[in-house]
Parts: structure tokens; C-alpha cells; sequence
DNA sequence: CCTAGAATACCGACCGGTCGGTAGCTCACC
DNA sequence: GGTGAGCTACCGACCGGTCGGTATTCTAGG
């Protein structure tokens, strides 16, 4: 029987290779041969190390999630302006999922549906918890600032949306600077939800 | 040899369940099985009507951008007015991919890598073609009000973003209707890129 | 330091099942 | 009686996963 149990994935760069290989052709047309073939091994070679192709995704997804936390939402939380605690997540948001390595965090944005059961039911309770932290800076921001007319819910996800998306057309070495991206968006979202 | 050239689709309720089952199974997870059982026929029934599993796609997300063209495209490029134009179609758009019918619209939005060559080449181009038609939209309404500072393109991709983000999260009869979300939206981006 | 033996890492071969797709037939209807 | 729509039955390829076995490495006792 693998000891694939608990958190011992890390420093195993199987699990660092499937994430790149999954994120690039997707999950469902990513078969064990492929993963196995990029880690170097056989399919049989890989099952060692893993125990089913669904597990390995949901170590990748909850991997993701733990970067996320680390990244963004506890050094976030450590901050006492509101404005500033929305300007830093956006930028620690946008940066993480930019960032050329970290696709274990780049997978959770399209494989919503792989999984089933109770590994589902887990990841879609921490995504939704990181979008309840993102409405709670925005509804902060909006409070200090008197807005009440802006849906909070509704501003965060647009927030979301456009973070988010960039992963679709983003590329590295192009036309926009991550820098500029994170002031661009920052300076659209800000204005928009504060008149 | 059945006749699937050209636009032989239309009034043919096969592509209409396809698209639908498609867009909630996922592509990888939709065998022809499935669609031929919810479209009521045997799997080899099915291949009468169609040539294969990727021309399928292929004619569901090619009718979902003629949609687009037709509900979005056209009906803004009769207007005279940029601010009016881009307005609209932040409008048009929301409600072409939140109305319930228009699967094909939205399983536009997740298929991308599914198809290969030049089916895939096709439909990258056209919707190449709508985020240069929204980017035109949002510089015009920069050149007008005089703000050189915003990159248009970082803010057609953030407009783009946040709209198509709504079909992860948006449900029909939740807290947030789809009027309130065109203004939320419509006010954000406006907000956003004019200070 | 040597070595027995346990544990680990890995492989070739294979399994049951499902996939996209096809051949060849029937049958209703103009 | 020809034609299009549909069916049953089937194919080869590939899928996730397993089995028995083999190198390699780690560890403990003398």
C-alpha cells in the first residue's frame, strides 16, 4: 500500500509535473500514461506514488488552495486598512496566478466538475470560503468609504471575474507587464466601486 | 454519407440538446452515448445526423458566435453614440450568456482546447475578432472623454473577465438578478476606466 | 565494515470496461 | 422501389487500475 496519505506531498515533484501537465490539456483528456510519461515512469511506475487519478487531482487542487492561503489571505490579514488590504490582495492575487510556476493553483480555475463525491464537496467549501474573504474586503472598503449602494457580492465577484480571466489570455513576455496589469485592474476596480 | 456541410443545423433539435448536455457534462465527459440517449436515439442513429464528435462541437460553438454576431455585433454597430454603444453592449452581452436557452453561447466559453486544427483555428479567430470588436468600443469611449491613460485592451480583457465570469456563479433566481447585475457591471467598468 | 533482510521504487504484462466510429440491415413513406 | 432515418451488433484503441516480480536503497546486528 502507497503512503500517499495526509500532506506528504510536498517536495515530490510528481505531483509539481502532473499540475503542469493537467493544467495544459486539461484533466479529462490528461490520461495516467501521459502523467507517467512526463514524470519520467511507466503508468504502473506512477501508481506507487499515487493512488487514483482522482486523488492526485485533489492533492493538486488542495495544494493550490494552501498556496493561496499562504499567499494571499495571511499576509492580507495582517494589515489594518481596509483600502490597503483590497489593494494588496488584488495584487498577491494577480501575481500568484500569474506567476509562471504555481500551477497547482492555475488548475482550480477550470477543473470544477472533476471531481466528485466528498473530494468535491472539500475544494468547492475552500473556494467558496476565499470568496467570502474577498467580499469581506470589499464590503470593508465600502463601508469606510460610505457606498452603500454597491452590492458587495456582486462587486467581488466582478472583482473575481477579471482576476480570474487573465489566466486565458495572459501571456508572459507580451504587450502588458504584470505590473501594469495589477495597476490597471486596481485602479478599474477601485474607481468603479467608489464612484 | 450524412449531410452535415454548412449550416444544415439550423432547426435541427440534435445540436440543441448536444449543446446542452455538452455544456453540463463538459466536452471530455459527454460520450456520443449521451447525447444520442438525451437527443433519443441509438448512438449509430446519432451518427446519421452527424460526421463525428469534434464537428459537432464545432457547429454548436460556430453557432454560438453567429448568435453573438446576431444579438450582439450587429444591433451595437447601428449606434452612433460610443458610451451608448459600449452600454449596450455590456448589456447584450450579459443577458445573451445568462439567459437560459444559448448553450452554445456558453459552452463557448469553457471548450477551448477540445477542437484541433483548423476547426480550432476557426473559432479562435472569431472570437479573436469580438475581443478586438469590444476593445474598438472601449477605446472609443477613452478617445472621447479624453483619457489616455487607460490601456484599452488591459480594460476590454478586465470587461470581458468579469462578464464571463458571471456563468460560473450566477443562478438564475438567486439574490442577484440579471438587470441588477448589468447595472452593477455597467457602472463598475464605466466608474472604472472614466476615474 | 560487512552483510542479511526489510522497505522502497519501479517495471512489463495484463484486465474489465468504455470510447468514437462503422457495417449492414429494417422500415416507413413519398 | 428508392431514399433517408433508424436500429443491432460489432470493431480497434485506449482508458484507469492491478498483479507479480525485480532492481535499488536503507537499516541493524555482529
Amino acid at each position: 500500500m502507497p503512503s500517499t496519505r495526509g500532506k506528504a506531498r510536498l517536495h515530490n515533484p510528481i505531483y509539481d509535473i502532473a499540475a503542469k501537465v493537467i493544467h495544459l490539456r486539461g484533466y479529462d483528456s490528461t490520461s495516467m500514461s501521459d502523467v507517467a510519461q512526463a514524470a519520467g515512469l511507466t503508468k504502473a511506475g506512477l501508481y506507487h506514488h499515487v493512488a487514483s487519478k482522482e486523488q492526485l487531482l485533489y492533492t493538486i487542487l488542495d495544494y493550490g488552495m494552501d498556496l493561496t492561503d499562504e499567499v494571499v489571505i495571511k499576509p492580507v490579514q495582517s494589515l489594518r486598512d481596509p483600502r490597503e488590504r483590497l489593494q494588496q490582495m488584488i495584487e498577491r492575487h494577480l501575481r500568484l496566478i500569474l506567476q509562471e510556476r504555481n500551477h497547482e493553483v492555475t488548475v482550480i480555475l477550470h477543473e470544477d466538475k472533476s471531481l466528485k463525491g466528498a473530494m468535491r464537496r472539500k475544494i468547492t467549501e475552500r473556494k467558496k470560503a476565499y470568496i467570502r474573504f474577498v467580499e469581506g474586503l470589499v464590503r470593508d472598503v465600502l463601508k469606510q468609504q460610505g457606498r452603500k449602494e454597491m452590492n458587495p457580492r456582486l462587486a467581488a465577484f466582478a472583482l473575481l471575474g477579471m482576476m480570474n480571466w487573465c489566466y486565458q489570455w495572459y501571456r508572459p513576455g507580451g504587450p502588458i507587464s504584470i505590473s501594469q496589469l495589477v495597476r490597471g485592474m486596481t485602479r478599474i476596480f477601485f474607481n468603479g466601486i467608489l464612484r
